[in-house]
DNA sequence: TTGTAGGCGTTATCAC
DNA sequence: GTGATAACGCCTACAA
């Protein structure tokens, strides 16, 4: 590995020199510039990130962690980071839950956007600081140095399902996500909002868990037709489990909707294409506007309020309307 | 921030007391050890990782680079890496192409695998060495130290092709994805292959030029639309164009498969939802070999060998059987 | 305009 | 068992 100390030796000039060239300061000879930046061409010298870092402390770098392999709007997100970034002359640089602290805790990053359920809370109180803030989404952290950025799940979660009710269904299930998150929270509450106000009965044997991975809702659509509990419609706490219901009632030969209609949340690729009714979050936006925050933070304009993004409904075939004079459509 | 030297200070003892402790070397005092652990306990001590890079040279860490948002098998590669690198104390750190070289050169990862199409081959040879091999999908390249991770497109193709050949169909045009890739060329050589070897005339005017992205497909067979040039069946390099090229098909009021046929490359996600034919790539498996390659060649078991890895074909409602028998299906 | 020296956080070597 | 001290590659006063 070629070296700063490399390129001196070659050039005939101290340490100093060289490093004054590269980072284009002016008090360097014009000719000494070129050929030092002549050798490094030549050399192929290379400026290392670990000493760079090391001194000047600083980086430009923002960090994205996630860990969820199953929804592919991850690619969405991290194409929004990456486009504010790249705008920004910022570096992403991207992890897995395994290695975040060791990046967020070593000057190799100047911040970190999270969006990864197996983060714990601790490990990002423990990095956040005045030094180094921190983007976290789907989740409210109470840390002056942590921004949340949150999807407003219930109000059109309680849109959907109103009109759910409206297009004449009442026998519901609901399947949940991972119960440790506010999003299933949220969507569970919404849900319950909409039956109480329409003075639906619901009962929480109909409550099915899920994990919001696409299997989870595939057992738990078999179980329902196995044990005889279809509903008319089961509502899903994202689009994951909502299509392996989808897969599920399919094998067993029931039709969607007309045996049984199902709505998800999210709007991932497939929704489009399989013709689920859901909620639409605008991922690509979602990740522009967290890195667009968490570079704000960092260059010192600290809003650090709770931003609160809204979604819209994507009303598709996967619920058609059961009341009598529309059947036919 | 606090440091190795900040917990040495308040245990009474050097630093490199500390350092040894936390390493777990036997040379330390079972009560001073004791002590220095704590302490770096409550002082929330967290080692840094340009620091430690920084000296020992090493980092146990693989680099992952991609700048294609629009494919979501990236996800699967990703997790297929992020298992065996797991699985084997390595960690993963993802880039894309801006910051690659910075990661690449700077022993802050031990060697990188790639799969994006904007690396350019100068990159990689300048920054592989006996110490840092790469491993490049998708392209081979003349270098000791970069290992080829290729698909076999050519006989799956040829095999898919045959098979629409003996469905009945005779007037294909061919969706090109970028012609600087080995994968569009050996794609279009297989389908040239069969063309001829079944005596099938095939002109250039009927080659359409897409860059692999789903709007490329669909301004495709919009313009084949409006000249009124749709062929019986048109043959993509990818997933993402025959998608796009569907969509505009739809618009269109054409029907696929009745009038007129797709298939596809890859196996996206979609393509099971849309019923497209298509070559279905392992890419799971294929992370997960490439991170295995490299881990092999970075603890010296050096194959430099190109892996062909194969792929096979899914027959789905895209493309039909023309022959008058079954028509009726 | 250029060079010297110190330090960023860590590990390794070698005395004690 | 423990502690100085010198590196790793780079940057930045400050001195020349």
């Amino acid at each position: 590995m070629v070296g700063i100390k490399d390129v001196a030796k070659a050039a005939g000039v101290s340490v100093s020199t060289v490093s004054n060239a590269l980072n284009g300061r002016k008090n360097v000879g014009e000719e000494t510039r070129n050929k030092i930046l002549q050798l490094c061409e030549e050399m192929q010298y290379f400026p290392n990130a670990a000493g760079k870092n090391l001194k000047s402390g600083t980086s430009n770098t923002i960090l994205f962690n996630f860990s969820d392999f199953d929804r592919s709007f991850y690619l969405k997100i991290i194409e929004g980071i990456n486009d504010y970034a790249n705008a920004n002359n910022f570096d992403l640089m991207i992890c897995t839950n395994k290695s975040c602290e060791k990046y967020m805790r070593s000057n190799l990053t100047s911040g970190c956007i999270t969006l990864d359920v197996k983060m714990g809370n601790e490990v990002m109180n423990r990095a956040a600081n005045e030094n180094y803030p921190i983007v976290v989404l789907d989740r409210v952290l109470d840390n002056p140095h942590i921004k949340s950025i949150v999807v407003n799940n219930y109000d059109p979660m309680v849109e959907m399902l109103q009109g759910v009710v409206d297009r004449g269904y009442r026998r519901f299930s609901f399947l949940g996500g991972l119960e440790s998150t506010d999003d299933n929270s949220e969507r569970y509450q919404a849900f319950l909002d909409v039956m109480e106000k329409n003075s639906i009965p619901f009962q929480r044997r109909n409550y099915y868990s899920g994990d919001y991975r696409e299997k989870s809702g595939y057992t738990a659509a078999k179980i329902m037709t196995l044990s005889g509990e279809v509903p008319e419609v089961i509502v899903c706490a994202n689009d994951n489990m909502a299509i392996g219901a989808i897969r599920a009632f399919h094998e067993s030969g029931l039709r969607v909707p007309q045996d049984v209609a199902v709505t998800g949340f999210d709007d991932c690729d497939l929704a489009e294409a399989m013709g689920l009714t859901t909620v639409c979050i605008p991922n690509y936006e979602r990740g522009y506007m967290a890195a667009q925050s968490l570079v704000d933070i960092i260059r010192g304009n600290s809003d650090m309020e709770t931003l609160k993004i809204s979604a819209s409904i994507k009303w598709r075939k996967s619920v058609w309307d059961k009341r009598p004079r529309n059947m036919v459509k």
